[in-house]
DNA sequence: CAGAGGATCGGCT
DNA sequence: GCCGATCCTCTGG
């Protein structure tokens, strides 16, 4: 049976504990959880251990060449999903980290499986290491089931998605640049876990 | 309407 | 480390 205590936990990070701004967005993320309710309600999630800030003045950001269909829930209010199809098979998650009006948002690289791992193997594969179930932006969303549905939801509100402060144990943070870029591919605006296990890209990006 | 490119992943060398 | 898969989105004509 379903409660509307676990449909909507007490424990989520809303507008009001976050900070505005995408790379104090960004930083903070890191060691928050991300919780996923599944359509049969159950739950699977993690620990985020790595994210990345795009800002509208940011080449390399969706939200560069103004709003597009594509891209308009970079431009709504912060703490919303940004969900996008990329290279005909993989989703990637962003949380919007602006004021409405400016385009921005954290892409949500890597996770710590924490909570049903039995099911986030489910969705990744029988063969999956622990280590990569949801190391890099597609396996999250591949290992979470998060596609385009969620495009637009309200995290401090929408009863499949949110996030959860866990612990409140903050990890020591390090800043690299980021990964998969063409262009503004110079500027340090990767911020991960130091010393965590389930980070991408390579190992020099990664120093503790 | 056609063309190009992409915030990736997995398999192979 | 390199390469192909795969398809959506945006841009320009």
């Amino acid at each position: 049976m379903t409660t509307a205590a676990q449909l909507a936990p007490d424990d989520r990070v809303t507008r009001s504990h976050a900070p505005l701004g995408t790379d104090d967005l960004a930083r903070f993320l890191i060691g928050v959880r991300l919780m996923r309710r599944l359509d049969d309600g159950s739950l699977v999630g993690g620990t985020i251990v790595e994210t990345e800030a795009y800002t509208a003045d940011d080449p390399a950001s969706h939200s560069y060449r103004g709003p597009t269909r594509r891209n308009r829930t970079m431009f709504g209010a912060s703490l919303h999903a940004y969900v996008y199809f990329i290279y005909g098979t993989a989703y990637c998650l962003n949380v919007t980290s602006e004021a409405a009006g400016t385009g921005a948002a954290v892409l949500i690289r890597a996770l710590e499986p924490l909570e049903g791992l039995p099911r986030i193997r489910e969705h990744r594969g029988p063969t999956c290491s622990e280590r990569d179930l949801l190391r890099g932006p597609g396996r999250v969303c591949q290992g979470l089931a998060v596609d385009r549905e969620l495009d637009g939801a309200d995290l401090e509100r929408d009863d499949r998605l949110w996030l959860s402060p866990g612990t409140g144990v903050k990890p020591a943070v390090g800043v690299s640049v980021r990964i998969g870029l063409s262009r503004a591919a110079e500027m340090p605006r990767r911020y991960y876990a130091c010393g965590s296990r389930f980070l991408s890209g390579p190992r020099s990006l990664s120093p503790r």
